[in-house]
Parts: structure tokens; C-alpha cells; sequence
DNA sequence: GTCTATATTTCGATAGAC
DNA sequence: GTCTATCGAAATATAGAC
């Protein structure tokens, strides 16, 4: 068929079941089927089912915390750092609610693919990659604390508090879904979690 | 050998195995030698590996849930209700920290297990189970917020807000590992959660 | 109850035609 | 590049002796 839209069209199928069926639970003829074409043409173009579902987890990881990274080093203050990742998650993940229960699980079982990602996608050791951004929180947690607006924190701390309230609802909405009487009431719980979540993390901070 | 006890053996040896590797990446080979049994015993005593599965999963759920129910449909007052949680999962996970990530998969990957789980072990409807925490929790909060203690919250958004922030870390884990610099690091920052997450979880609250 | 040996199925991977 | 057909390797499950 084509110029590289094949191995686009498995890599686009490959996600949707590997995302409902994690790696060693997905099969590459459904794959295969889901993509529309034949299983033989998966290993032409990713040697093994292996090589495909790192090639997959590698994207989707890159997809969630690129923006989040890149937020919260940026220039912007620290409230709307935090207003601004909520959002980031909120939207992304309302519109793939899948995807923290996948890359969770892909990172429990298969820790090693993490190095790789760090070497491919970020180049680097993830201490290094991830210093600039916890400078950046560093300088501006100081001066909010010194000034007597904050607790002080420390960066690590503050964006694992951000991003557990933001992701952890999307990885347990089996759960949810049946505790607040089904896909209604978990989308409920997400939309009020919009409005009250950045709310609820920057009253955390206060002293 | 026994009366009982093989198959405590064997349900240790399939939850050690099971959380390493999920359901579908766990083989019974490795279950029965690390149970120190043979394979077939496994079929002896559980007909399949999914049902095997499926009884670990109901097992460590109820761990995971039960203490942090129990605790938040007490008397206790709100503030205690929380020191206790967090106290009760920074302890139980430190000793096992796979235990979300695993629990997580297997939520996400077979969600039906879950309709067996209220069926079984708590032998009513999600929502009637978690009416009673719901309640207690409600009365505490309209109170604490009439006094303007603390800002109005839903009874789920105060549990998922506190459930996430003790849970997420370690469903995270081979991340942070990484990120902060090796075991040694995580240690750390989980410790250092032990001291802070209540504080910020209840400042969170205040209006 | 526990084992050895084996049947059976499923699935990833390859060969080879077009 | 894409397909059909097939191989060969796990891995679950069972039969049957002890």
C-alpha cells in the first residue's frame, strides 16, 4: 500500500490492544486484524512483538510526560504551572483514559524498557534529564516559601503530589467506574476533579 | 505434605510470582517451583491459572481496601482518620511495593474480576459497599465545613485525593527509582512522604 | 496428595509465492 | 510490500502411577 502509513497503521492498532491487553497479554493477530492487515506484515516491519510494544510504550510515555515536563520548566509561575498541568492531564487523559493503566502496568513489568527511554527519547541519564526542571521548581519554591506564601517543598515531592492526583483516578477507573455506579459517575468525578484539583494542591502548598 | 497448607504455599508462591509478572506473563512453571511443588498440584488445587490468578487478586485487594475502609467509616475524627491512612499505606507498601502496580494491571487489564470482588468479599454492589464510608465521611466534612474548618468536599474526591497520594508513588516506582537516583532515592522520598503527606493532604482541605 | 509423562492448544515467527 | 501456509516452541492442562 504505501510509504510508511502501514507501519503507522500497526503502530495506531498495536496502541489500542496493547493498551487494553497489555504486552504479554496481547496477541499479534489481533493486531494484525485490528490494523487491517496480515500478521506476517507486523514482524516485516517490527522484528517481534517484543520490538513493537517497546516501540508503542516508548511513544505513549514520551506523550504524557513531554507537555508535563516541559510545563513545569518553563518560565511561567508556579500557580500557573500547576492550573496548567492539571488541565494538560485532564484533557489528554479524559480523551485516552486508558493510558495510565497501561503505562503503569508496562512500567511494573518491564522496568528495563525505561533505560532505553531515557537513552532514545531524553538522551541522557533521567537524573540529568530530569534536573533543569526540578532547578526551575527549586528557584521558584524558594522564594515562595521565603516570602512566607508556601511550606517549602522539595521538587520531587511536588511533582509526585501533582501528577498522583492528576493520573491515579484515570488507573484505577475500573474501580471508580463501579464505586460511583458506572462510566456516568466516573465522568462526573473527573469533570468536578477539573475545577477543584488545582484548588485542593495549591491550598496543600500553603503555610 | 498437608492439610491447608499447600495451598497457602501455593497462593504465596503465585502472589509473589503474579505480581512480578502479571497474570499473563506469569507461567505456572515458576509458580510451582517457586512454591516448591509441581506443576500439576497447581491444577490440583486451582483448576486453572486464571482462577489461581483471580483468587491472589481478590486476596490482595481486600488487603489493599479493607484496613483503609475499616479506618475511614470509623468514629475516628477526620484528621486522625487520615494520619491513619497514610500511616497504614506508607507501611504496608514499603513492604511490599509491587503490590499497586500489580494491583493496578490487574484492575486495568481484567476489570470483570472486579464485579466477582464486591460479589465475594464484600457481598453487595460497589456502591451499597461504599455507602456507609461515604456517609461517615459526609457528616464529618459538612460539619468541619459549617465551622469553616475546611472547604466542602465530596466524600470520593476525599478519598481518591488521599488514596492517589499514597498509592501513586509506588505504582510508579521503577520510574522514581530512576528519576531520583536508585533505590536509595526512593527510599527517600518515600520516607519523606511519611512526614509530610498528611500535613499536605489536610492543608489541602482548608479553606 | 503428589509426582512423571504426555497430550493439546495457542501463538510468535519464518518461508516463499506474488 | 503484502499475502498464504506452515513450522516450532512454549505453555496450559490432563492421564495415570505411586
Amino acid at each position: 500500500m504505501d510509504d510508511g502509513a502501514t507501519r503507522e497503521r500497526i503502530l495506531d492498532a498495536a496502541r489500542q490492544v496493547l493498551a487494553d491487553r497489555g504486552t504479554a497479554g496481547a496477541r499479534t493477530q489481533e493486531i494484525a486484524d485490528t490494523a487491517g492487515v496480515n500478521k506476517a506484515l507486523i514482524h516485516y516491519y517490527f522484528r517481534t512483538k517484543e520490538a513493537l510494544a517497546e516501540a508503542v510504550f516508548q511513544r505513549e510515555l514520551a506523550a504524557l510526560l513531554q507537555p508535563v515536563l516541559r510545563t513545569l520548566g518553563s518560565p511561567l509561575p508556579l500557580e500557573e504551572k500547576v492550573r496548567t498541568v492539571v488541565g494538560l492531564y485532564l484533557d489528554k487523559l479524559s480523551a485516552f483514559p486508558q493510558l495510565p493503566g497501561y503505562v503503569l502496568a508496562e512500567i511494573h513489568f518491564h522496568p528495563e524498557r525505561l533505560d532505553d527511554f531515557f537513552a532514545a527519547a531524553v538522551g541522557s541519564l533521567p537524573e540529568v534529564a530530569m534536573a533543569p526542571v526540578f532547578e526551575a521548581l527549586r528557584r521558584q519554591i524558594d522564594q515562595a516559601s521565603a516570602s512566607g506564601e508556601i511550606r517549602p517543598i522539595s521538587p520531587p515531592q511536588f511533582m509526585v503530589n501533582l501528577i498522583s492526583l492528576c493520573v491515579f483516578s484515570f488507573a484505577a477507573r475500573p474501580l471508580l467506574t463501579r464505586v460511583t455506579g458506572g462510566e456516568t459517575g466516573f465522568d462526573a468525578l473527573i469533570s468536578e476533579r477539573r475545577d477543584t484539583l488545582a484548588d485542593f494542591f495549591l491550598m496543600g502548598l500553603r503555610t
